[in-house]
DNA sequence: CGATTCTTTGAAAACAGTCAATCTGTGTGG
DNA sequence: CCACACAGATTGACTGTTTTCAAAGAATCG
């Protein structure tokens, strides 16, 4: 059941198979349907979430009206509004599957508790957020140091397999560009 | 000596005066002269740096030569290269003082060993880097949603005395447009 | 005071956005 | 099975923002 976080825990930590059962009681397992949210504009986000399988993305509606992606949570990554989460504020974000997804919850409240519990826990998760933020910051220098044409190339010879499963219109928000613009770049050269 | 961080660390956990004293001796304080570097390009990093007061600048040098600066390290925040330090790779970034500055150095291999003494400081590190990672998906979003010319003066408004106290080019740098056309914002309309 | 480093200014060009029209594919209901 | 609707992708003309390059002007530090 979870077996895919048990496996990717134990990548950074090790893991008593007592501390799965005390892990185990705490999560919860949702699936969700292509658009279905997890967490919508307003909302006190509740729950930090394991993408099991399927994709979900993360966005804000800007001044245009327009969506803004963030980010997007694929296999094996966690994902929530950290912002929302640690202030217990409404969120300006949404998160929403991209297409049929299973997820992995855990519930805010329990979080701490868990931590006290088993330390290892909290170890695994700041070594991800150090990923995490280390990624960000990598995020920040291809948007600065590549053409909006550069970053596309890159990133679909980086990942030619996400490309595919998600809506060209959502690739180019989350590289900064516009769809159009993006079509024109795939109209260029094949 | 220390008191900036424990300070700091005591906003989002609670320590033990003999807690103090076993980080006080892991610790290393070091003055830096500015333009005097913590880590250059190809060096492993090795240690964590807190910015106890001055300004430290993370960059790289991009492939027209020019640096690109991809975070700013001022009081209480603390800088590194996540990357390099957590895989012990030669890093591809700089890290700089920008004034002179005084920073509290925790070793890398000395860290594991204060959190296993003391779980309640990476519980801390887990918290600021919750934030971390949060602050940089910000800045994501401000450098998708508004144009150089906003950026700059929402990020001057939100930090006028910082402003001051860093070179235009670095500013530009880090708001990810070039030092003429920052001159050229500020020529319109002071 | 001299030398470097930083900032300003202007003209031309590149990059990407906007808007509007058209095309394509996909799924749904009749 | 067809027709339709709708979401997504493409194309072209036009506009705007930011870059590039070059040169000159200010500021700062030893």
């Amino acid at each position: 059941m979870y077996q895919n976080l048990f496996d990717h825990i134990k990548k950074y930590v090790s893991l008593t198979s007592t501390d799965e059962g005390i892990i185990a009681s705490a999560l919860d397992c949702r699936t969700l349907k292509n658009k279905e949210f997890v967490l919508e504009e307003g909302q006190i986000c509740s729950a930090n979430y394991f993408v099991a399988n399927g994709c979900l993305r993360m966005f804000e509606i800007n001044s245009n009206g327009a969506d803004q992606i963030l980010q997007f949570g694929i296999d094996n990554w966690w994902i929530t509004d950290y912002n929302s989460l640690d202030f217990q504020r409404p969120s300006k974000l949404n998160i929403q599957a991209v297409q049929s997804s299973t997820v992995i919850v855990l519930p805010n409240k329990i979080q701490d508790e868990l931590f006290q519990k088993i330390p290892a826990l909290e170890r695994y998760f700041r070594l991800i957020l150090q990923r995490a933020y280390s990624a960000s910051q990598l995020r920040v220098h291809y948007i600065f140091n590549q053409s909006g044409e550069e970053r596309y190339r890159h990133f679909s010879s980086s990942f030619p397999d996400f490309v595919q499963r998600v809506p060209q219109y959502m690739l180019a928000s989350y590289l900064g560009f516009t769809p159009e613009f993006l079509s024109k770049i795939r109209g260029k050269k094949e």
